[in-house]
DNA sequence: GTCTATAGCCGGATAGAC
DNA sequence: GTCTATCCGGCTATAGAC
């Protein structure tokens, strides 16, 4: 899988992921009319990352994303109810995004060891393609409320969860060995979470997204596959 | 090396490190007795990173400062000139803090697999015994203006080159064998930066400080080792 | 649905008594 | 050195015209 073929694929994703958000509340919101609803959110929502990427949450005032986005403070009150809403959303569609993409990608493939693979590979690209997002979704997170806070956790338990089940399924067809599955799960998560967390460090020394992931797949496999060869 | 002799040890770096704060700033600072600033700096450091940890710095006001440190809000101002200048002292004391640790523990070792070892372990081992000074050092620097992020972007970089330098003796040694360094010493840090981030995680799942130490050692060791075994 | 104007609050920083 | 009182700017959220 090449990394250009992924975006083009994922983008779609990114642009009906306001749409849905709008379907699933459609009841609780104040708008009503569905295609300008969708393409202020999708605004909204790219405003957002950017002026939370530049400042964070906490520092980006609501005057901020009214004059960035166009939409006058009055209006902006009329797609949510209030500052905190916005994290909702927010983490709600990542989450369903990051979901999608990993099911959908690694669905019908039977080798543990390719499985692998495209789950990482899958999850590198598609913070390549989005990666505002991604540092939002784990910056945004460790200051809020206990109750706003849920989503995130039970995302980061899952992708965790995702990984630890492929090991499992290595283990059991002899592909791969180890004995603390949690640990390498834990492990994934965080070199997949480096690509996001440190861009401006890897993009200074010229690494790819590509190299990235190859490497990140490298170091793992190396850990977890049986000891065959010899030098 | 065990954790709990580590502790003891580190401890007193603790304590002292708003001493060396106190007199490296000494002609700049409204306060002049030494004793009453070294205490009341160790008071407004811990607090500071207890609020942090609970709320965010942006979200710390200094009026919470106040209440929790027991100085008045006038007091403060004796202490510090403003906000900003907080976070600065604590990335300074903090830089000192890993520079000299990793230093310390590692001088003398000729060994490069030994040394390896030891930088991760005293690495992880003083996050451990400080944890929300980490995760502050961590957090709060993503979204600081572009002058206060120079002392954790040079922090960032030199614990990288440290552990890059250790994986170049130990190829020359031929006790290591591998042709990216760059990125190993990166995920070497994204490993080291876990143990404080997802601190929870690992508390839930009841892995200790020393298990991860030898987890982070084994996978890291595994892929840079030359491969001579036989299964 | 979108705008402007404004209510009402809160936070950083200072003044000046002790 | 430490305190209380206060200034003032900026913020969220709402009211009400269009």
């Amino acid at each position: 899988m090449k990394f250009n073929d992924f975006k083009t694929e994922a983008l779609v994703t990114v642009e009906n992921s306001c749409r849905q958000l709008f379907m699933t509340n459609r009841t609780r919101f104040k708008i009503k009319n569905e295609e300008l609803a969708v393409k202020n959110y999708e605004i909204l929502t790219n405003v957002t990352l950017k002026l939370c990427k530049e400042k964070g949450f906490q520092a980006m005032s609501i005057r901020d994303l009214s004059k960035e986005s166009g939409l006058s403070l009055g209006a902006l009150y009329y797609y949510f109810s209030g500052k905190d809403e916005i994290v909702h959303f927010l983490h709600e569609q990542g989450h369903r995004f990051i979901q999608d993409i990993l099911t959908k990608k690694t669905a019908g493939i039977k080798n543990p060891a390719l499985k692998l693979e495209m789950a990482i590979r899958s999850h590198i690209f598609l913070s390549e393609v989005a990666p505002d997002w991604f540092f939002f979704f784990f910056m945004e997170t460790k200051n809020l409320a206990n109750d706003m806070r849920t989503i995130p956790v039970l995302s980061e338990i899952w992708v965790e969860q995702f990984f630890i089940d492929i090991l499992a399924e290595g283990k059991k067809a002899n592909v791969f060995s180890y004995d603390n599955s949690s640990l390498i799960g834990a492990a994934i998560k965080s070199l997949l979470q480096d690509w996001y967390l440190k861009r401006w460090r890897y993009m200074q020394r010229g690494i790819t997204v590509e190299q990235y992931a190859d490497f990140v797949i490298s170091i793992i496999e190396s850990y977890i596959k049986p000891v065959k060869k010899k030098k």
